[in-house]
DNA sequence: TATGAATGAGTGTTCATTCAT
DNA sequence: TATGAATGAACACTCATTCAT
C-alpha cells in the first residue's frame, strides 16, 4: 500500500493529443513542478510562472499540456484520490487483538506515507473554493470512500449500527487527516514512528475496541465474575 | 463556554484613534460583514468589495478602520483565539469514570459551539499562506495552547509521559477540529447530539482510558486475578 | 436629422451604479477615446491600453465603467443604431418629381453625415465576428429597419411588390453604406457635394423612377402618342 | 467569367523553391483550407491551427509554404484580384436598350459568381487593417480597376464627364459589392435570380440610362415634341 | 518534406489600496 | 466621518512563429 505518485493522468488538452516520449517527459516535469510549487505556496499563491520556471519550460508549453492552473491541480488531485480509494480498499478487518492492532498500525503507516506524498493536494481540495466545482465533488467522494471503509470495519468490530458507524468513520479520518496536515505543515514536528504509534493506539482504542467500563465498575464486575459491555 | 465576539480589537488605523459611537457602529458593521463574507467565500475569494457592500458602506470607509483585508481578518481571528484559549483553560481533569466522561462531553459540546461561531476563521488561519506571518504564529500558539491543555489532562489520566502526551493532545485536537470542519462545510451533515456523543466517546476511550488488553489476554488475566494496562 | 453622438448610454457596470458628475465625465472621455481609437485602428487592433491612454485615465478605471472592450464598443454601437433607426423613420415619401428628388437629396445628405459620425462602428458591426453575438443581431435589425424604410417608399413610388421592394431596399442601402465607407476610409476622396449629388441621382433614377423605355422604344411610342411603362 | 483559383501564386518561402508534385499538393491543401477557414471565421479569428488541422498537416509544414498567415491570405487575395480585373476587362459597352440591358445582366451575374467564390477575401482586404500594407494597396488598385471600367462605360453611355463618372463607378461597385456581402454573410437571403434582376435594373436605370424628366416635365416636353435628358 | 514541441511577447482583466471631495 | 473615483501592479492565458528531429 505504498505511495509514489506514479501515474498522474494529465490535463484535458494533452488527453486529446497523442504524446510522444518528449512530450510525455515535459508533461511529467510540469506535474512534478506543480506538486513542488503547490506544496510550498498553496494553490492560490502558486503562480503559473513559478511552475513553469521550476519545470524549466515556458508559459506556452504549460498551456500545451494543461488547460489552466486548476487543470494541472486536478490532474494531481485525481492521482491522490486514486491512492485514497486504494487505501480504503486495502483496509482489512481489524480484530480486537494484537493481530488487529498490528494490521491497523501498518495501515496507519500507509496513510502517513500517502499523505506525505499527496498532502498538499488533499489539503487544498477541501477548500471551500473547490466545493462547488467538479473537483470538489469527486474529492469529497474519495474522502467518503475512505471514511466509509473505516465505518464498515468499525461496525464489523463493534456493531454500533450504520449511523453511528458513519460518524465514527468520519471522526477517525478527521484525526488522521488533520494530524498529518499539522505534521506536514511543520506546525508540529514529531518523531515519525512515535506519531504512528499514537495514532494507531488512538484509533484502535477509540474506535475498534469495545467500550471499557470505568475502573470502579470493572472491579465490581470482576468480583462477580462478569464479561464485557457495549454502551453507545 | 459560549461564543459571541465580545472583544474584537480593531485594525491598526482604528486603534490609533478614539472611536465615537458612530465610528464604533460602523466598525462593528464591517466586522460582522467580514465574518459573513469570509464564511461564505473563504479568505481568498472574499472581495473587499463584498464586505463593503454587505456592511453598506464604502471602500474608503473600510480603510478608515482597517489597514487592509488581512487586518480585518486578524481582528476576527484574535477573537477566535481568545475563545480557544479560554476553552483550553476550562478543561478540568477527566477521570476515567462516568464523572469524567460527562465533564468531557460538556467540554466537547463547548468546542462544537465555538467552532460553529468561529470555524471559518479557524480554518483559514491554518492555511499555509499565513504560516509565516504574525497571525499564523499566534494562531498556532492558540492551537497549541488548546492541545497543550488536552495533553496535560491526558497525561494526568494515563501517565504516558510528556512526549507521548503532546502527540496525543494534537491528535485529539485534530479529530475535533477536522470533524467540525467537515460538518460546518456541509460535506457531511450529522445530527448534532449524535456527533457530540461519538466525539466524546472517541476522545474518552481513545485518550483518557487506559489501554484495554485484548479479550483473550483479559480472560487469562482475570483468571489469575490480574490488574492494569499496557500503554503504547 | 443631424448627427452628433450626444447620448451614448454606457456599459453594464456603469449602469448598475449611480454616476456623479465626475464619473459621468470620465465615462464620456472613455467613450470619446473609444471612438477615436476604434476609428484609427479598427476594433481588433484597438488596444484597451490605447483607449485608456487617449482618455488619460487608467486601466482600472476603464473596467469601472465598461465590462470589457466589446462593452464599450457596444455602447457606441447602440448610439449608432439609434441614429440609423431615426434616419429610417425620417424618410418621407419620395415622389417622382423635383420635390421628391430634393427630399431624397436632403435625406442622403443626412445619411452621409451620420455615417461620418458613426461609420467606424457601423463598419465593424457587420463583421462576421459579431454575427453570432447579441450586438450583431441588433445591428442587423437596425440595418434592416433602414432598408425596410427604403423598401416601403420604393414600393409606394413604383408598386413593385413586397419581395422585389425588399431586395431593392437592401441594394439601395448597400450602395449608400459602402460608398460612404470607401469615402471615409480614404480609399477614395471625392468632393462632398458632388458625391451627394451622384448618390441622390443614382438612388432616384435607379429606385424611385419608373423604368424608362429605351430611346428607340420611346421614339416609337411618342410617334404613336403613348404614355409610360413598367417592366421588371 | 467564372472563378476557380487557377493561379495561386504561393508564399515567399515556396516561391524560392521548385515544388515537386507532393509539395504542390500540400500547398494546395493549405490554400483550400485557408479559404475555408477564412470563410467561416474571418481573417482575424482564423487560427493557423485551424487551417493546419483542416489541411490535415502541421504547423511546421505551414511555414514551409507560407511566410505567415497574411502570406497565405495574400495568395488567395491575388487570385481574387486577378478575377476582379478580368471582370473589369470583360465589361463591354452598355447601350441604353435591351441589348445593353442583357449584356449588363450577364455581367452582373458574373460578378455574383465571382463574389460567391472570393467574397471572404474581398471583404477582408478592405479592412482598415490592410490599408497601409502592400496587400491593401494592390487590393484597392483592383477595386479601382473595376470601378474604372464601370466609369468608362457609364461615361460612354451618358457623357457625364470624367469626375462624375468616376464617382458613379464607385457608387455602382459599392452597391454590387455590399449587396453580395450581405447575401453571402446570410444577413439576408434572397432568391439568386431575383437578386440579379434587381441589381441589373438598378444599375441600368441608375447609371446607364439618361435621366428621366419627372412625369410633369415629360408631358410638357412631349407636347412640344422634345428629345433628350437633363443630368445631375 | 514533414512534424510535434517549444517559445514568449503581448493582451485583457482583476482587485487591494489610495485619493479628492 | 464618509464616499465614489482612480490607480496600476500583477496575473492568467493566447497564438503566431521557430526549433529539433
Amino acid at each position: 500500500m505504498p505511495s509514489q505518485p506514479a501515474t498522474a493522468l494529465g490535463g484535458a488538452p494533452a488527453q486529446e493529443r497523442a504524446l510522444r516520449p518528449q512530450g510525455r517527459k515535459t508533461m511529467q516535469r510540469l506535474l512534478d513542478a506543480g506538486r513542488t510549487v503547490f506544496e510550498s505556496q498553496g494553490f492560490h499563491a502558486a503562480r503559473v510562472d513559478d511552475i513553469v520556471k521550476t519545470a524549466k519550460t515556458s508559459h506556452g508549453t504549460f498551456y500545451l499540456y494543461f488547460a489552466n492552473k486548476e487543470d494541472l491541480f486536478t490532474a494531481l488531485a485525481y492521482d491522490a484520490m486514486a491512492q485514497m480509494e486504494m487505501l480504503g480498499a486495502s483496509l482489512g478487518p481489524i480484530t480486537p487483538d494484537e493481530v488487529g492492532r498490528n494490521a491497523l498500525r501498518t495501515w496507519v503507516a500507509d496513510f502517513v506515507d500517502i499523505y506525505a506524498a499527496h498532502g498538499t493536494v488533499i489539503r487544498a481540495w477541501t477548500d471551500r473554493e473547490f466545493a462547488s466545482r467538479d473537483l470538489g465533488q469527486r474529492a469529497q467522494a474519495s474522502l467518503m470512500a475512505l471514511s466509509g471503509a473505516l465505518s464498515r470495519r468499525i461496525d464489523e468490530a463493534r456493531k454500533v449500527g450504520a449511523t453511528s458507524a458513519e460518524i465514527e468513520g468520519v471522526a477517525c479520518l478527521s484525526m488522521l487527516e488533520r494530524f498529518n496536515y499539522f505534521q506536514q505543515s511543520h506546525q508540529i514536528d514529531f518523531d515519525h514512528d512515535a506519531a504512528i504509534d499514537v495514532l494507531t493506539r488512538a484509533v484502535f482504542e477509540g474506535f475498534f475496541m469495545p467500550s471499557k467500563p470505568s475502573p470502579a465498575v470493572r472491579r465490581a464486575r470482576i468480583r462477580r465474575g462478569a464479561g464485557s459491555s457495549t454502551p453507545a
